[in-house]
DNA sequence: CTTTCTATCTATAACCA
DNA sequence: TTGGTTATAGATAGAAA
């Protein structure tokens, strides 16, 4: 979307990179709340900046608490 | 999008409840590989259908991977 | 529970401030 | 960097299978 169809592969340009980055972020963000709000159904969201640094997401429950909801299936229910 | 503009609540009837966490889970899924694809980042994505069902994202690494990147910070870098 | 079609609503790439 | 603006590409609600 945008102006121009984008090709997805990673950008090189660095400041492009962050920006984009911000903006997607901030989008992927929406949808997952939206998804969970929709459905009511519990979303996880854990990404990691360029830069090394830490956005999460999750809505009514905790990160932790999805994350142990995650880790205690049975690990044949685990797999993709 | 789509036909109607939608309220951001819960959808009450079941099939459309289904129905939408079909698709825009989907959506989700693309739109994060997408981000982490462009910029290059970990992505962690994990949700639980409406009737309980598990649904994983996640790029290069494997979820546990990203996890243990997530539950190894520091807990000052954990909060939001 | 997944998927096709299609009219509409959204997200966003490139700019610009 | 850090946010707006705008032209377009993309996502999806509803209907139906």
């Amino acid at each position: 979307m945008g102006r121009v169809k984008l090709q997805i592969k990673r950008i090189e340009n660095t400041t492009n990179r962050q920006v984009t980055f911000s903006k997607r972020r901030n989008g992927l963000i929406k949808k997952a709340y939206e998804l969970s709000v929709l459905c009511d159904v519990d979303v996880a969201l854990i990404m990691f900046s360029p830069s090394g640094r830490l956005s999460l997401f999750s809505r009514n429950k905790s990160i932790e608490e999805i994350l142990e909801r995650y880790v205690n299936l049975p690990e044949h229910e685990r797999g993709r």
